[in-house]
RNA sequence: GACCCUAUGGUCUAGCGGUUAGGACACCACCCUUUCACGGUGGGAGCCCGGGUUCGAGUCCCGGUAGGGUCGCCA
């Protein structure tokens, strides 16, 4: 039997970085098996989730690139969709519900108490067969065994996650539950309906939670829970994939950047750890500075200027040349694209934002006319490219009788107000002769 | 409180009865270098604790401890 797997998101109006592993190991299962990946909307809760919430759960599905073969097209609940097991929004289910519940109500399975309908359910511990948790006996706790029946249609009418989860489930064929550990104990529940609707239950795979740094639940305030985050900063998607699927799971041969084909190629339910992990931002930078080194050249441009006009830099003002030639100095330079703006921002306006401790250090009585120099020699450089700089420079400086740091610094702070930025040469290169002269009488004043 | 899951350096992990316990991030030092980043070399740092089983346990079993999860007319 063909592999259906799903993720069923809840538009609460962000999504949180531990449902979009879940969402990726879904795919990634699904791809891996030739199976197919569904997307449904769980928008029961009327009053809280908009169109714009979820908008946002399919615009970070889309940025990831695990697109859907079931699913909604538009985030209009009553909108287009792709796939024959349709509704997939819950909202435009009820009738699904309303007539599995009045099955289970004509056999004796559940039954009215003060207006909420109640699931009879099994007294006796239910076992999982999880595929990566293992085989798990789920015992009743003192509270069911006083009572383990459940509602599963609210005295509003209001059908409640545990029916609806388990019947959409049933109704669209999904053959593997992966979701978070969270469900793991909830599970006893699904399994138990299932059995009342007189079908096997899917398989499950219940994967590990990500914690935040000091072990605690990762919740939306929490530093990077939110997927949109990545995509303001100007995340690399696939970098954020790639770590993402480290984080529980392992290709066990000492790799860590793998691209998404090979992903699909080596991902499996049974290498998924069973341990929770903890949110390491600090390697996916890393990992995000390995995946900007190789970008395409359009996608990093691309990326780049959004980062710039994050930050409140017009690239437009410029001719594309130049702000090709200046974005070409900082590939392979920086972790994450948030970093461009004070690495690159020289480029895109006159107004420098010096480094004090740097400009005393720099513009010192002995360097001033050292400085004055070089702005001599490079008045005169021609052609005004980097080669002819850096001979330029280090003639200078021997005729001065120091070494070429000695001039370089200054002359870095004088052009880009910082003590760290991209190659000195290239740099004075891309701004041109005008600029540089400017910056270094600007500086010398 | 009950029930469930988990436990290798600070973090992510490899290991699946005999290894000098491997890799990656982070950190430190040095090299490269005009700065930064990259790259290279080296370094510090780990099997939660206690019992078993076994000739031998990070690896298997039991018990603690710790962390996480679930016990809703939330999803």
């Amino acid at each position: 039997m063909s592999v259906r797997v799903r993720f069923a998101p809840s538009p609460t109006g962000f999504l949180h970085v531990g449902g979009a592993r879940t969402a990726l190991f879904n795919w990634l299962y699904a791809r891996h098996t030739g199976g197919k990946f569904i997307l449904r909307v769980e928008d029961t809760d009327a009053a809280r989730n908009t169109q714009e919430a979820v908008d946002v759960i399919l615009n970070g599905l889309r940025w990831l690139g695990l697109n859907w073969d079931e699913g909604p097209l538009t985030s209009d609940a009553t909108g287009p969709a792709k796939g024959d097991r349709g509704p997939y929004f819950q909202s435009q289910r009820r009738a699904n519900y309303q007539r599995r519940v009045e099955a289970l109500l004509s056999r004796g399975l559940a039954y009215e108490r003060e207006g909420a309908i109640k699931f009879k359910m099994s007294r006796e511990p239910v076992v999982i067969d999880d595929l990566i948790v293992g085989q798990v006996r789920r015992e009743l706790t003192d509270r069911e065994a006083e009572d383990p029946d459940f509602v599963i249609v609210r005295s509003d009418g209001q059908p409640v996650f545990h029916l609806v989860n388990v019947v959409d489930d049933l109704e669209m064929g999904i053959t593997h539950v992966i979701r978070g550990e969270d469900h793991l104990s909830n599970t006893a529940k699904h399994v138990a309906l299932f059995q009342a609707f007189g079908v096997h239950p899917p398989h499950y795979a219940h994967i590990p939670l990500i914690l935040n740094p000091d072990g605690t639940k990762m919740s939306k305030r929490d530093q990077g829970a939110s997927l949109s985050t990545y995509v303001e900063e100007g995340y690399v998607a696939e970098a954020v994939v790639n770590y993402l699927v480290l984080l529980g799971w392992s290709p066990k041969e000492n790799r860590e950047v793998l691209s998404v084909p090979e992903l699909v190629e080596r991902f499996d339910l049974p290498q998924v750890l069973r341990h929770n992990a903890r949110f390491d931002m600090a390697k996916l930078q890393w990992m995000n500075g390995e995946y900007m080194r190789t970008l395409p050249a359009d996608r990093f441009y691309e990326l780049c200027v959004h980062a710039l006009a994050k930050a409140g830099l017009q690239t437009n003002a410029f001719p594309l040349a130049y702000v090709k030639a200046a974005l070409d100095t900082c590939k392979g330079k920086l972790k994450t694209f948030a970093e461009l703006p004070g690495y690159a921002g020289f480029y895109f306006a006159d107004a420098l934002d010096f480094d004090p401790a740097a400009v005393v250090q720099s513009f010192t009585a002995e360097n001033r006319p050292r400085l004055q120099r070089l702005r001599d020699a490079f008045a005169k450089v021609e052609p005004f490219n980097y080669a002819f700089l850096e001979a330029g420079l280090k003639n200078t400086a021997g005729e001065l009788g120091v070494k070429p740091g000695v001039l370089v610094h200054p002359t870095r702070l004088a052009c880009t107000g910082k003590t760290a930025g991209p190659s000195l040469y290239h740099l004075l290169e891309v701004l041109g002769r005008e600029k540089v002269l400017a910056r270094l009488d600007a500086a010398l004043k």
